[in-house]
DNA sequence: TTCTTTCATTGACAGGGGAAAATAAGCGAC
DNA sequence: GTCGCTTATTTTCCCCTGTCAATGAAAGAA
């Protein structure tokens, strides 16, 4: 083996191919033409664009499968070959790493998670190293390289430096964590976070596809808010973009630890919802699905709480809208659990904070299991190997 | 005459060329490598771009004037030659006309305006057609032609199509305001909304120059809100955005016209104020500058009056940078009249609200002149010509 | 069978922008 | 004063990308 090695790298250096080839991977099977069409190019430049492509294996054509237009020649379908490479995701939580393996469709194909403890960069790094290891040996059973690892952090990161800026959860202060993580892995990493993560998978393959101003907004131990505007994930000059947690919804609001009062996230983040619900039950619930089913079984003063966290997150959505313009938010999160004790608020308090055609928004709610999250950053590996830098 | 002509076409269609002019016109006179440096070009793309430009006029070389680096030879400056064109800008508010006469630089060279009783878009235009007569007669001193005018109108707008989605001052809607104008007028004829066209000044020649992210929030008669983002102003898929004004800040706050309550502008719409400024004082102001002077006398009912809208502004400042991590907010408007008393408040009220590098937005304030709107129209209008479709 | 329609490919070609070399123009060392 | 160093600008190729127009393919319709 050689001491160095030139990692494998995507032909597609132009424009027209990286445009082409992200429009088939959003847009599914695609004949030539219509990638055209969708592309604004012309037929001949997707033809040559392609032709590299398939050489190298990240396309393939469907030479059985044919589509056949109302008149006309019928067209060969192509589509990217999923099984030609393979990627890692690690999502970091307080409490656990999850990691999938995905292949170049970001389809998940193994999913791990090991528990984590100690929240120390090394020790972090260990278990991310451990994990990548473990996904590492299941991908020799395919074949297929594996060509990059991407990982997600909730907090302020820097992607393009690969820098942890700031993580409140691991209490992690410019931790370069792309780096260290390319050391002990030996993989190409990149590094983004976790909401920003998750906005690419659904540009690319969920409910954005196709649109150039959307938003995410996910519910859970935070709220966050991933944002698409003009086609580009929003992560702000300082990597910090899409707080929408520490909005302030109502200043005679419950306190939130981040000392204000009233965020969104006093009103609707799951630690804060639990401890709203055992207030005024007088019970003992400790975690979420304890609170969901004490309002399930129609605690008025529970049911208050999800009505009230609901409103809120109406609310921050609505300012959202008022803001951007978007086509649509997409909710997701793990309190999606809940989400029958407050849809009908959120959509009251969107309809009545949306100003003007900011109502036109659509809303939209995808409850995405948790892998989603790892599997967003193993999106954004894909996004840097293919450089859609955006 | 011939019955038809072709009307002047700027010759920079390559986006290098493209790009170099807006460089050079935002950074004021640039050496060739310099503006290579600045536009990531190499210096022979910026040779090659600059002649054509300087062979139709709207470029010029200081001969005279030389830069000398600390070593090696000096460089020629070359600056965009205002004198080679003027644009109207015309800003239409609820009672005047506010038209602007300017160069290729966007510097004002005429300022007029009209007042306006009527708003049905029959009479608003024949008052536009006036005052673009009027200043095509000024501009006729000149001896360059008028190459576009842009109007500005507060509201929802359909800039690509030139047609006024949703006016609220004027009761419009959906009304094809480019065409008609166009028709009218002769010119060339662009439609933006207003606070967006002032956005485009501050990007190009104002406090927004070099940011590719940054915010514009007026406070008058409305609270507006201009949003660049990844270097381009955010319109909105249905043409609206950076519709601070309605966010809710405190839902106990005062009612809204809007039918809701708490929302910024009811805190700190110039209306707003002056009425709650009435109220608590129980004197019969009737408008701003009466209004501040009793505040300014020391009234504290009235100066209380402007704390709260200073909080509220600095409230919804810290909502637009947590969502998207501006590197600048810029602060203008008739309200700043007032500035002195609710500086403070709107920077402890933002500075409360930010969330993390969120912080390190730097707040700035920007006395413009009423006219500056105008200003903004043209510069949309010079958009326009120069093709810069951002 | 022939025409029409749509898909795909090819080859010629234009133009944009880069690299490298050439030219220009100062400054300081000698 | 000349030489060499440095930076600015221009010139001269030249690659490369993407379009155009022409061609071929493969249906269905007349």
């Amino acid at each position: 083996m050689p001491s160095t090695f030139r990692a494998e790298v995507f032909p597609a250096r132009t424009p027209a191919a990286s445009q082409i080839f992200t429009t088939v991977l959003s847009h599914g099977p695609l004949t030539r033409a219509d990638a055209a069409r969708r592309a604004g190019l012309s037929a001949a430049a997707v033809t040559k664009a392609v032709r590299p492509l398939i050489e190298a294996g990240y396309l393939v054509e469907d030479a059985d499968v044919e589509t056949r237009p109302v008149l006309g020649r019928p067209a060969n379908l192509v589509r990217v070959d999923g099984g030609r490479a393979l990627f890692i995701g690690i999502k970091i939580t307080g409490g656990e790493i999850f990691g999938v393996l995905t292949d170049l469709c970001c389809r998940v194909r193994v999913a791990r998670d090991v528990p984590l403890t100690a929240r120390a960069p090394k020790a972090v790094l260990a278990s991310v190293a451990e994990l990548v290891r473990e996904l590492l040996t299941e991908a020799d059973g395919f074949g297929v390289p594996v060509l990059g690892c991407g990982i997600a952090v909730a907090g302020e990161v820097d992607r393009a430096e690969g820098v942890v800026r700031y993580s409140p959860f691991l209490d992690w202060r410019d931790v370069p964590l792309a780096e260290l993580a390319a050391m002990t892995t030996g993989l190409p990493v990149t590094v983004d976070n976790d909401v920003r993560a998750l906005t690419v998978a659904e540009q690319w393959f969920g409910a954005g596809v196709g649109l150039s101003d959307f938003a995410v907004v996910t519910v859970g131990a935070g709220i966050g808010c991933g944002l698409v505007v003009h086609g580009r994930v929003v992560a702000g000059v300082h990597g910090v973009a899409g707080e929408i947690g520490h909005v302030v919804v109502d200043p005679a609001g419950p306190p939130c630890h981040c000392g204000r009062r009233g965020c969104l996230q006093a009103f609707a983040g799951d630690a804060e919802i639990v401890a709203r619900v055992r207030e005024v039950t007088g019970t003992s619930v400790t975690d979420s699905a304890e609170a969901v089913a004490v309002a399930h079984a129609g605690h008025p003063g529970a049911r208050e709480v999800y009505a009230r966290a609901g409103e809120a997150i109406g609310r921050g959505i609505a300012t959202v809208a008022n803001l951007l313009g978007p086509e649509r938010v997409i909710i997701s999160g793990e309190g999606l659990a809940a989400y029958d004790l407050f849809a009908e608020q959120i959509r009251e308090a969107f309809t009545a904070g949306a100003f003007g055609s900011a109502t036109r928004c659509e809303l939209l709610t995808r409850p995405l299991p948790f892998e989603e999250w790892a599997r967003g950053a193993a999106a954004t590996a894909i996004r840097s190997f293919i450089r859609a830098d955006q």
